[in-house]
DNA sequence: CGGCAGTATATAAATGTTTATATACTACCG
DNA sequence: CGGTAGTATATAAACATTTATATACTGCCG
């Protein structure tokens, strides 16, 4: 399971609670794993119960108690050992790209709007993506440059071929 | 269900089996989606019991019988919906991404033999994906080069990083 | 001081995916 | 003719993920 790696992974960096991971999976897509929290809680409670993580309960200026987990050795033994595990090309799951295979199916016009919307959702994500300091998250930004250069080729491409199609009124 | 909606998808271009689908969807990455058959055959009965797709029974020569699907009149509607729905950005969710993210957790000597394994990995790929005929193929195989330029920059870091290390004996 | 907004945890139910295993049919080899 | 390789379908069990909902605690606004 990879979740519990991940989590595992990044109380490594510092000790957190499932709100602050649901947080910093959410806000980092470099990560290559995302989860809701409603996976996250029970994911963090398995780990307890097999002496990956240790709690600590401490109470907050705001909400309720924050259960504060922190990576145990034996935690962190488990962890080294996933992460050398063979590497693959993963294979991509994401209904977005199954609907991006089905383009030519669609009409010239909402083919072009949808690569134009797609364009537009690439450009917002580049705009929030500072320069990487890690591995991981250089190669993500370049692989968001290259999806925009891609998106931008397509709609060049869409668009030469409507060359002949009514213009104006 | 974005399974279903990808198989309907496929049938759209011409009646298949589930062998058939299960085929095209390990053999074509850039469709965005991959499934076990174990997950297509309930699909398609699914599918069938909904009125979606038509199945007619063929034997063949080699095996068991064949059970054919074609998408009905109400598939193509069902898919066109789908294909209609709006656009967003993949989250990736994908184990070796995740290792790859913590790659700055590993020693010098094990962080360059993974990113070496890793541009292996890509650059085979890369010799079986040809050139694209379509968008998406063509979006796929932008970014399996990016990725491979990508692993190429990572690996130089990683080695000059290193130019201080024991050479030799 | 009542209610709302934000933080934080939690659980059930539904749904989706993977892994393991079983079975059937045919052709071909030895 | 027996075994095995390849095609084809199928199901159960285990596991993972999403969606919906509930609850608690605090500060602050009106």
């Amino acid at each position: 399971m990879s979740l519990a790696h991940v989590l595992l992974g990044l109380l490594g960096r510092a000790p957190a609670s499932g709100w602050d991971l649901g947080s910093r999976l959410a806000g980092d897509p470099a990560l290559g794993w995302s989860a809701e929290r409603a996976q996250i809680y029970p994911a963090l409670r398995r780990l307890l119960r097999g002496g990956f993580v240790a709690l600590r309960r401490r109470r907050s200026s705001k909400g309720p108690p924050r259960r504060e987990y922190r990576i145990t050795s034996a935690g962190r033994r488990e962890f080294r050992e996933w992460l050398a595990e063979p590497l693959e090309i993963p294979k991509p799951h994401a209904a977005s790209l199954a609907r991006l295979a089905f383009l030519e199916k669609r009409s010239p016009e909402t083919r072009l709007a949808s690569l134009e919307l797609y364009r537009i959702l690439l450009s917002e994500k580049l705009t929030h993506t500072p320069p990487g300091t890690t591995a991981a998250r250089r190669r993500r930004r370049m692989l968001l440059e290259t999806e925009l250069h891609w998106a931008d080729a397509e709609i060049a491409a869409s668009l030469s071929g409507r060359t002949l199609s009514p213009e104006g009124r």
